[in-house]
DNA sequence: TACTATATGGAGGGCCCCGCCACTTAGCAA
DNA sequence: TTGCTAAGTGGCGGGGCCCTCCATATAGTA
């Protein structure tokens, strides 16, 4: 891994790069052989350094999964448990519907594939675990609420908004309400 | 449309019959043209009756629709307005997380298509509709949340819980949660 | 400067969706 | 009953995508 040739570690990036814009622009579904194709490489290239869509959707959300991450420990140590533990949830769900194609890898959790710790989701579990935690002590959430179960729930309004008018709006909107409850 | 061969239509029913096996069998990503080849007709004639695996899947859950608007209007007379409408929506959500393939039809709000009352949302939020607004008039419900917003909420909870190990429970648990709220 | 493991890209197979068009046949009318 | 006609059908070809295999090119090293 750590003995990668120049040119390969070259190609990567040219192709990740490219990966982010096709992906933004036609979303999960971006097509594999288009991003060889304006990459200027093989299609066979693009395989090898990404196995699969979804390892290419992972690669292409993983500095922002890693920000989102940031934040949230930014977050830890905030007054209110609440106000951060609510905080943490919008700015997920706001990146993750501004974000074509984020929310389809955020829903996927083979069970195979996430024992692959790596999985850009138990990252963000990771990162949203403490700042529930708080907050459920301080008797703010319902109770028997997980991590994995918020970060579903987002995935879930954004997939669901995704094809709407304003899926930004419309996910923050829906998002409120879950947090709120429907008929509490 | 009235006038339609008898040869037609009994190609209609079969290909629909096989339809209903095989998205059951593959979501809503099933292959038109496996449909054909079980069903014994040319791909040709398959896109004839369903112009659009979106067509194909409406009339796959056509029945079950109706079935669940039916549902809507025998609850709408009940002596509890807010366990009534809990009723219709969980049933929705049971039905949606058992039937391969529902929720993507759910999800898909397109404009230009929606403007096709038949569209199956439509229906469904027509249904519901009053249910809502009893239990609303009750006070049983946060205000400001309309039918479609419940519909796009349960189509998303079931498309992110698709994957998970036991999908029927997971969107059940997580409509509760919903119901219930995260922090109300 | 040679050598070798690493990296590459093109070809080919399989599957799919789509549109076109010549052929068949149901259903009506004489 | 027998034609006739339009509705209905299916096969074919084009285009796209995903995936695998393998002969070739080259970065990095001895």
């Amino acid at each position: 891994m750590a003995a990668q040739r120049a040119d390969a570690r070259q190609n990567y990036a040219r192709i990740l790069a490219v990966a982010e814009d096709e992906v933004a622009a036609h979303g999960a579904g971006a097509s594999l052989e288009q991003i060889a194709r304006t990459a200027g490489v093989g299609s066979a290239t693009v395989r090898r350094h990404f196995p699969g869509r979804r390892a290419m959707l992972e690669a292409v959300f993983a500095n922002r999964i890693e920000a989102l991450c940031e934040r949230g420990r930014e977050l830890a140590g905030a007054a209110d448990p609440r106000a951060a533990f609510l905080e943490w949830l919008g700015a997920l769900t706001a990146y993750a519907a501004s974000a074509r194609g984020f929310a389809t890898v955020l829903a996927q959790e083979d069970v195979d594939y996430a024992e692959h710790a790596k999985a850009c989701s138990v990252k963000l579990s990771d990162s949203g675990e403490p700042l529930l935690r708080r907050a459920a002590r301080a008797g703010a959430v319902t109770p028997g609420v997980t991590v994995a179960d918020l970060v579903t729930l987002v995935a879930g309004i954004v997939l669901a908004t995704e094809g709407h008018a304003d899926p930004v709006a419309e996910a923050d909107r829906l998002l409120r309400l879950v947090v709120a409850g429907i008929s509490p």
